[in-house]
DNA sequence: CTGAAAGCGCTTACAG
DNA sequence: CTGAAAGCGCTTACAG
């Protein structure tokens, strides 16, 4: 049957011993020297495969100090949006054959500066990280500081100081709120997400630009924040019909608090873009499975994977380049979503009390 | 600014050095040996703290041949329910403070074997692994062979011999059909999944049983298999519709397909729920927002991560412990999908026609 | 073309 | 309570 001693890992010295050479002749082979005869370099290939004898990439790393790990520090595995910048990098990594250290923070500080720790102790090379709100300049140094790259990923932040990957938040927002203003809209709310977020920032000045733009006025009682999961559109929407003065169109932060808000509202028995139009962002997919679909400003996920990957290459092979911000441009996708309501918010209160 | 020079790491001789002790003695305050009295202790950890020092992993692991990784390979990021199965792992992990060694396959048996191999040379003390069809005993072996542990998720290989965790799929199979045949179904079509994998063998068997006890023929021609992503619904749908005589019912082999399925038979302007009733598997989160709702044979992702992790670490303490296969029992969810027409498939038919 | 030796950063007996 | 020394598996000059 099997066996279940833990053997000893099969090490060069042994391959060496078995196939008559030296060590030094053992890593020659192993790196492809060309300086190696090919009988000497068959024989010890074939101790190799008749040992099992398996590279010992630590200790090599040890030797030469340098890694060929790299660090991935997600948010939160469920949000499709990071799944697909989890595809983008793993597909990138995968021509590479590389390989990642992988934790989810949870959005929890403290398992992002543990992750970090741990991360650093195994001497990764580089760490691809979508911060954590609260995030500082000091998470980066601690990086930057053993000479490891950091690059950060979907949430911008200018003040920390190093290279990232984000999407062009200000114009998404923008022509989220143009596309329901041109739908006849002119009480719009902007709902959900953390104020203390460059990407929430960016995203509402770009729907009061919009506003402004249009002339029509900026109501901050029209800006509801909170969280951004699924759940906290069922809250959002319940603050929303508590306005005295009702909007007629929602931009949510993200697709998982519009979808969430969605399904609040069917409970109230009002129908997305028929008696309120609702727009998204992310693109992730599920927007287009939902009845009615999802207007979504649609961000490109994989991209932004697989532009982390290369960024974080970059920064590795010349830690002395330039610091560089990537922004995607965002792309709107109409669905039946948004087609809704435009006139005076009188039908819809009405509509609300039906329950 | 940002010093970019790649400074050396400091070492705990450095720290030793600066703390006037011997190296020993920092690894011993390293270890929160009681042996060192406090103001050592306070000395060490000031020199630590001043000069950035940050713990080498792999020296040490390469000192005591022993770990602190485990290799996580899946096969797709993009699938929820492997999502979850992610949340479930991390949120394990994240509680140990442990950290993972991540790769995806993307169904590909070749990059199974490459990460499998660099995870090796990466000394992991363990591998859990969403297994490619065509995973052979070599591929357990080679993992087995450096002493560390395997444990196969999500989908069971019997005959591949190591622990495993999976859903009872012949039970989850047989409670899928048996709902719809309470619902009046009679002829049931099982649509999806590769015939190699246990997985869609152990489904098919679940579905047979309940055809079998309820005294139902099963007829051939209502088992279509073929791949089992979301697109593929949409091949499935036409050749259900080929069929001379129609099912009235489909147990689709996962949500995916299910979910692909319907948007398929919405563009025949077929309605899932009143013309035809729909069954999946996985009890993914967008099964509930789809409209109609999507009925359906829960398996439990996050315990599935969660158990994956102990099912490892149980494993790797003891090495020496008789395999073990942990099925999880799966739920029926029922929604407005499986509602459907109970008559005769001529109605169906003539719908079908309409295009 | 091949070998002997030093050393990467750590831990672990072993002395004292 | 603390230090000197050996060694984990590898690579890299340096000889020959």
């Amino acid at each position: 049957m099997i066996d279940h001693s833990k053997q000893e890992p099969v090490t060069q010295k042994q391959v060496a011993q078995d196939a008559g050479v030296s060590q030094s002749t053992v890593t020659l082979v192993l790196q492809g020297s060309s300086s190696i005869p090919g009988a000497t370099r068959e024989r010890v290939l074939s101790s190799m495969q008749k040992l099992g004898y398996v590279y010992n990439r630590g200790a090599a790393n040890l030797r030469t100090n340098d890694s060929s790990l790299m660090g991935l520090i997600i948010s939160d595995p469920i949000n499709p949006f990071y799944s697909e910048v989890l595809i983008g990098i793993q597909s990138e990594l995968t021509q590479s054959g590389a390989i990642v250290l992988f934790g989810s923070t949870f959005e929890s500080l403290a398992s992002q500066e543990q992750l970090i720790s741990s991360m650093l102790e195994h001497r990764v090379r580089g760490i691809m990280l979508f911060p954590v709100p609260g995030t500082t300049r000091e998470h980066i140094l601690k990086i930057e500081r053993l000479g490891a790259a950091a690059v950060l990923v979907s949430r911008s932040h200018p003040e920390l100081f190093c290279d990232q990957i984000t999407t062009d938040d200000v114009k998404g927002g923008q022509m989220a709120t143009e596309h329901l203003i041109l739908g006849g809209h002119r009480r719009i709310a902007f709902l959900g997400g953390l104020p203390e977020s460059q990407t929430w920032r960016g995203r509402k000045k770009g729907y009061e630009r919009a506003l402004r733009r249009a002339g029509l006025p900026v109501d901050p009682s029209l800006v509801i924040n909170g969280p951004y999961s699924r759940e906290d559109g069922t809250e959002l929407i319940r603050r929303v019909l508590e306005l005295q003065d009702l909007p007629t169109a929602l931009f949510f932060y993200n697709d998982d608090l519009a979808i969430g808000g969605m399904l609040a509202l069917k409970k109230k028995r009002l129908m997305p873009g028929r008696d309120l139009a609702i727009v998204g962002f992310d693109g992730i997919p599920e927007g287009e499975l939902f009845n009615p679909g999802l207007t979504t400003v649609k961000s490109s996920p994989q991209l932004m994977g697989t532009n982390a990957v290369r960024l974080l290459r970059m920064r590795i092979e010349d830690p002395g380049h330039k610091l560089q911000t990537i922004v995607l441009k965002p792309e709107l996708i109409v669905r039946e979503s948004s087609s809704g309501n435009k006139q005076l918010p009188g039908k819809i209160t009405g509509k609300s009390s039906v329950r």
